[in-house]
RNA sequence: GGCACGGUAGCUCAGUUGGUUAGAGCGCAGGAUUCAUAAUCCUGAGGUCGGGAGUUCGAGCCUCCCCCGUGCUACCA
C-alpha cells in the first residue's frame, strides 16, 4: 500500500484499575500522539481512538474486596486517566470506554457473527475451582497451595515460583482461594473457545511475508524486530483454542441463551473497543466509521507496549478475520518498557511517578508537562528497554530545550528587534547549503516520525536549531553591525534565522504542542492548521520565502525557564524533592528489612562456633549457579575450599585478597557438586547489599574470633 | 526450563543488504565569541562493539557455544 487514503490509529486501552505512569505515556500514547499530529499537519485523513478497558476479573475482585461497585472503580480511574491524557496534550479524537452501550452491542455482534459462521468457536465443558464465599470461579493466579514438587506452600495455580515448575490448579495440594482463604470447590462450567489453530497458516504468511489472501498487504521489514520475533515464536509453537468467555457478573454478557453469569473475556472485548470508539466518534462527527475499518485504502496502526504484542498481532487479527470484512493492521510499532531510576515502576513500592502526581507536583514548573513529553520521546524505549532518570531529565531539558532551542529563538528575536525593530527587512534569501540542510533536516524529521523513529526525529529537530545557532555564530551579524550597520548581510542573516524559527514553529508541534503555540505567538505567526506542514514542505522545496517582508514580531521573551537557574531555584527544588522521595524509599526499604533479633543462645552453644580470620587467595564462578563463587581461603594453618553466595555482587577478581572471617567447624556441605568446607561471614543490609567483615588487613591468619 | 528481543565510548543511545581510520548527544579538557537564559561556536581525549570459537579477501553485523538483562510461556490484564 503506497498512498493510503486515510489512517486508523489506535493506542492500547489502559486498564481502569489504576493510574498511568511515565512508562505508559512513553509506550503507547506519546509516540502515537506525535505520529497522529504529524499526519494531521500533513493534511491527512486520520482517526485516533483509545479508551478505558473496564471489564475483567481484577476489577471485579477488587470491588468485592473493597466492598464497592466495579462502577465506582472504573469511573474513578477512567476520569483520572482521561485527565492525565489531557494534561499531557494527548490528542485522541475520542477517548472512549468499554462500559459504553455501543461497545457492549458491538462486542456481542462480533461474538454472534463468529458463532453463526460456525467455524471458529467451540464450546468446552471443564472443571474449575470456585470460591463459594466470593461466588467466583478462580483464575489460576487466585489459587495458592502446596507445590507437589518442592512443597512450597505458596505456589500459585499456574506456577510454583520457588521451584519454577509449571502447574495446573488441580496439581496443588490443599488449594486455597486467595480471595477468601477458603478451600475452593471444583465446579463444572462451559466456555466458548476461539479456534486460533484455524488461523495459523494465513497468520504465518501475513506476519512473515506481509501477504494476505495472496496479495501484498504490508512490508514486514518495516515492523520492529522484537515484534516479528515474538509473533513468529508464537506461531512456530502452534496455536491452540483460546477461551473467550469467563464466569463473572461484570462485563459484556455472552449473547446466547443459557449463558447466564457468563461474560466475554476482556481480551476479546477490549480490542473491539477500538472499533466501538470509532463508531462513537464517527457518529459524533458525521463520519462513516466503516471507511476507517473496512476500506482497503485505509491503513490501520496499533500503538502498544511489548506485553501486548501477541494480542494485537495474532489474536485480534484472528478475531477480525473470523468475523470478516475488517482491515488488518499494517504495522504494530510496539515499544519496549521504560524503567525508572534503574528499577521497574512499582505502584505498591511508590517507585516511579504517576502522571496525575506529576501534574500536581510540577504545577509551579511552567511547561513541565511538555518538558516531560520531550524527555520521554528523547529516551523512548523504541527497540529496547530504556531508563528514566531525573538527572537525565534535567540534562536534556536544560541542554536541548533551553540552551539549544529556546536560546536560538530568543537570540533571533532579540537581534531582530535590535537591528530592525522587529520587522522582517528586505533581504536576499539565503538559498545556499545552509538552506539545503534545513530542507533535508525537515524532511528527515518527518520521515523518521512516519517510520516510528521518534528518537531520531527529536534529534533531528534539535539539529535544526543547532543549524540555526551555527549559522548565526558564523555569520556574526553583531560584528558586521559594528563595522557597517547598513551591510545587507545583516538582513540576509536574520531573515534566514527567522525562517529557521518558522520551520521549528511548525515542526515542533507534534512533540511540544504548547511550545509551538508559544513560538507562533511570539513570532506573530498564525497558529498551525491541518495541512500546514505540507504547505511548509512545498514552500521549502520551491525555495519560496517563508516570511513576508515587513512581518512584525512581538517582544522577545523566553520559551523555557532553566532548571539549573542561578537566580530562581523553584524548578530545581521540585526535581530535588523527587530525588529525595526515592532516597527515602530506599532508606525505608533498608530499615524495614532489618532482621529481627534471633532467639537467645547459651554461651555454651555459641562457643561451639569456631570463627577464624582468613584471606581469599583464589575465586571462580560456579557454573550453572547465579549466586555462587568457589573460594579458596587461606587460614594460615591450612587452605580450604568454600562455596559462597557472593557472585551477584562481587566478581572473582574483586574478592581475591579480601580478608574474611570464616566459620571453620561448620559441617561440610555440597553445593553444585563442590564441597564447601566452612562459611564466610558477610554483613547484609535491608536492600540485600553485602559487605565483608574481617580483622585488619595485616592481622595474622587463622586466629580465633570471639 | 523453552522461545523471542537486547548487551556498542564514563552516561544515554545510532549503526541500513558484512566493505576503508566504529558515530552522535551529554559529561570531561583546551580555545573562540558576546546577540542570548554563565547561553553559543570550534577543537581534542575516550571503545580488542558481553565472552569464546567459526565462515569470509573482509564481521559490531552471518553461524555455533557460553554469560548477563527484559518479555512471552496461552483462563492477571
Amino acid at each position: 500500500m503506497n498512498q493510503p487514503k486515510r489512517y486508523m490509529i489506535t493506542s492500547a486501552l489502559p486498564y481502569a484499575n489504576g493510574g498511568l505512569h511515565l512508562g505508559h505515556l512513553a509506550g503507547a500514547y506519546l509516540p502515537a500522539d506525535i505520529f497522529v499530529r504529524t499526519l494531521r499537519l500533513l493534511g491527512k485523513d486520520v482517526a485516533w481512538v483509545c479508551g478505558s478497558d473496564e471489564h475483567g476479573a481484577a476489577i471485579t475482585i477488587r470491588a468485592k474486596k473493597e466492598g464497592i461497585s466495579p462502577k465506582e472503580i472504573i469511573d474513578k480511574y477512567h476520569n483520572e486517566i482521561k485527565d492525565s491524557f489531557e494534561a499531557f496534550g494527548i490528542s485522541f479524537d475520542l477517548y472512549h470506554r468499554t462500559s459504553a452501550d455501543i461497545h457492549h452491542a458491538n462486542s456481542q455482534e462480533f461474538f454472534k457473527t463468529i458463532l453463526e459462521k460456525g467455524e471458529d468457536l467451540e464450546v468446552k465443558e471443564t472443571e474449575q475451582y470456585y470460591d463459594e464465599k466470593f461466588n467466583q470461579f478462580l483464575a489460576d493466579r487466585y489459587i495458592q497451595g502446596t507445590c507437589p514438587k518442592c512443597e512450597n506452600e505458596e505456589a500459585y495455580g499456574d506456577q510454583c515460583e520457588k521451584c519454577g515448575s509449571d502447574l495446573s490448579p488441580t496439581d496443588l495440594i490443599n488449594p486455597k482461594s486467595t480471595l477468601s482463604g477458603e478451600n475452593p470447590i471444583l465446579k463444572k462450567t462451559k466456555h466458548w473457545f476461539l479456534k486460533l489453530q484455524n488461523h495459523e497458516e494465513w497468520l504465518k504468511e501475513w506476519i512473515s511475508k506481509g501477504t494476505l489472501d495472496g496479495k501484498e498487504h504490508h512490508d514486514p521489514k518495516t515492523w520492529k524486530n522484537h515484534v516479528l520475533g515474538q509473533c513468529m515464536s508464537w506461531l512456530e509453537g502452534g496455536l491452540h483454542a483460546r477461551s473467550i468467555t469467563r464466569d463473572l457478573d461484570w462485563g459484556i454478557k455472552v449473547p446466547v441463551e443459557d449463558a447466564d453469569g457468563k461474560v466475554l473475556y476482556v481480551w476479546f472485548d477490549a480490542p473491539i473497543g477500538y472499533i466501538s470508539a470509532t463508531q462513537q466518534w464517527a457518529k459524533d462527527n458525521g463520519k462513516n466509521w466503516e471507511d476507517y475499518w473496512k476500506s482497503p485504502d485505509t491503513e490501520l496502526i496499533h500503538f502498544i507496549g511489548k506485553d501486548n504484542i501477541v494480542f494485537h498481532c495474532i489474536i485480534f487479527p484472528a478475531i477480525l478475520k473470523a468475523h470478516g470484512g475488517y482491515n488488518l493492521p499494517t504495522n504494530v510499532p510496539a515499544n519496549q518498557f521504560l524503567n525508572f531510576e534503574d528499577r521497574k515502576f512499582s505502584t505498591s513500592k511508590g517507585w516511579g511517578i504517576n502522571l496525575a502526581d506529576f501534574v500536581s507536583e510540577f504545577q509551579n514548573f511552567e511547561g513541565a508537562n511538555e518538558a516531560l513529553r520531550f524527555v520521554l520521546t528523547r529516551i523512548m524505549p523504541e527497540n529496547k528497554d530504556a531508563n528514566f532518570k531525573w538527572a537525565d531529565f534535567v540534562d536534556v531539558y536544560d541542554n536541548e530545550l533551553v540552551n539549544n532551542l529556546g536560546n536560538f529563538v530568543n537570540r533571533v528575536m532579540v537581534l531582530s528587534h535590535k537591528y530592525f525593530e522587529g520587522k522582517t527587512p528586505s533581504a536576499t534569501l539565503v538559498r545556499d547549503e545552509n538552506f539545503d540542510n534545513l530542507v533535508a533536516l525537515t524532511q528527515k524529521c518527518i520521515e523518521a516520525i512516519q517510520s516510528f523513529q521518534f528518537k531520531v526525529a527529536t534529534k533531528t529537530l534539535m539539529e535544526i536549531s543547532s543549524l540555526g545557532n551555527v549559522f548565526l555564530q558564523e555569520s556574526a551579524p553583531w560584528k558586521i553591525f559594528k563595522e557597517n550597520p547598513e551591510d545587507p548581510q545583516i538582513a540576509n542573516c536574520l531573515v534566514f534565522c527567522a525562517e529557521v524559527v518558522k520551520v521549528i514553529s511548525i515542526l515542533i508541534e507534534p512533540f511540544l504542542p504548547q511550545t509551538a503555540i508559544k513560538i507562533q505567538q511570539l513570532m506573530n505567526f498564525s497558529t498551525s492548521q491541518n495541512g500546514d506542514l505540507q504547505t511548509l514542505l512545498n514552500n521549502l522545496e520551491a525555495k519560496n520565502a517563508l516570511i513576508e517582508e515587513g512581518h512584525t514580531i512581538n517582544e522577545a521573551a523566553l520559551l523555557f525557564a532553566k532548571i539549573n537557574d542561578r537566580k530562581d531555584t523553584t524548578r530545581k527544588e521540585i526535581i530535588d524533592r523527587q530525588v529525595q522521595k526515592l532516597e527515602a524509599i530506599l532508606e525505608e526499604e533498608a530499615a524495614q528489612k532489618a532482621a529481627p533479633v534471633k532467639d537467645t543462645v547459651s554461651f555454651e552453644d555459641f562457643s561451639k562456633t569456631d570463627i577464624r580470620t582468613g584471606k581469599i587467595i583464589a575465586a571462580e564462578k560456579v557454573k550453572k549457579a547465579n549466586k555462587l563463587l568457589k573460594l579458596t581461603v587461606d587460614l594460615g594453618f591450612e587452605t580450604r575450599t568454600i562455596v559462597s553466595g557472593l557472585a551477584e555482587q562481587f566478581t572473582p577478581e574483586e574478592v581475591v585478597g579480601q580478608t574474611v572471617l570464616v566459620v571453620v567447624n561448620l559441617a561440610p556441605r555440597k553445593l553444585r557438586g563442590i564441597e564447601s568446607q566452612g562459611m564466610v561471614l558477610m554483613a547484609t543490609n535491608g536492600a540485600g547489599k553485602m559487605s565483608f567483615v574481617s580483622a585488619d588487613n595485616d592481622f595474622e591468619l587463622g586466629q580465633v574470633v570471639f
